[in-house]
DNA sequence: AAGTTCCCCTGTTAGC
DNA sequence: TGCTAACAGGGGAACT
């Protein structure tokens, strides 16, 4: 499911591409795709904009057009695909063309389209503005993992007055932004806590831990293009973070070779290993 | 008031 | 084998 570096991945693929391709045309398939425009002003306003800019905020896609930005969330299973031609558009099986919601016609010829089976992903449309980091959308969102300027310090602080697991902590775009629910789990194997953990019983030192280890594995993650369990791809590759995975999802433990059982912890199916992540003691 | 549960969706898989 | 129910989970609304 798109988290951090998955959204890198498509942003970036979409910016070697499309940047500065005008649109010619757009067709909205899905209303509910669409959080703030009705179907017909959006395909109007976005006629003659052009791909100007591509950014990123958490899992949260950011395309900075002439005079409006727009927002895009992947949530589950969107995507975007580049299709060379309409001809191509036209005979796309009817398993692929029934799922796509949205449609950009750009000035090459090529289009852009939106794929999402669970049409649970969202496009929000605003008039430019300075910062595009203070739009409604990101109200709720706190600093991107990546984000220099974000401190252990910040999370001690959030963190040590709440009582709530460290994995819905992690989990939390207010918090920071970017980590969805496979790299939790590697982030907390890797700072050897476990998910139960109260975020008011982690030291600071920990708290560094799990920055320094969340900054790591979405890097390096990045660099393998994302991982891909079950659909994600983008400009018709696959990531390949899924065979570099520790914990989420395994067997046994990589380092004491414990089985591994699934567990519930904040609404997710969530993997660790009980030895090497073990509870603190209570006192 | 902060933390938890539910809901949106549909394809896949587990279980009877 | 074929059907149904459970499951997958990001984020926001609704609820406690």
């Amino acid at each position: 499911m798109p988290e951090g570096p998955e959204v890198e991945n498509v942003i970036r693929w979409l910016q070697k591409e499309i940047q500065n391709q005008a649109i010619r045309k757009v067709s909205i398939l899905y209303s509910k795709l669409l959080q703030n425009e009705s179907v017909e002003r959006f395909e109007t306003k976005l006629v003659g904009e052009h791909f100007r800019g591509f950014k990123r905020l958490g899992k949260y896609l950011i395309f900075e057009l002439d005079h409006y930005d727009l927002i895009g969330h992947l949530r589950m299973e969107g995507k975007f695909l580049l299709l060379p031609d309409e001809n191509t558009l036209e005979d796309l099986d009817e398993k692929i063309a029934r799922h796509i919601h949205a449609r950009f016609w750009l000035e090459d010829g090529r289009i852009l389209v939106y794929q999402d089976v669970r049409k649970f992903g969202r496009l929000a449309l605003y008039s430019k503005i300075e910062d595009w980091w203070t739009l409604p959308s990101f109200l709720h969102v706190g600093k991107d993992v990546l984000d220099p300027t974000l401190t252990a310090q910040e999370l001690y602080q959030k963190g040590s007055r709440k009582k709530r697991n460290i994995k819905a902590f992690l989990l939390d775009q207010s918090v920071l932004a970017g980590i969805g629910n496979i790299y939790a789990d590697e982030i907390l194997f890797e700072s050897q806590i476990s998910p139960h953990t109260l975020t008011c019983d982690l030291t600071l030192a920990q708290y560094e831990h799990l920055l320094k280890a969340s900054r790591r594995i979405l890097q390096e993650a990045m660099i393998y293009g994302g991982t891909t369990i079950r659909t994600f791809s983008y400009g018709g590759h696959s990531g390949g973070y899924q065979n570099k995975l520790r914990i989420h999802d395994q067997k046994e433990c990589p380092i004491c070779h414990t089985p591994l059982k699934r567990e519930v912890v904040a609404g997710r199916g969530t993997w660790a290993c009980p030895k090497c992540q073990p509870l603190p003691i209570k006192k």
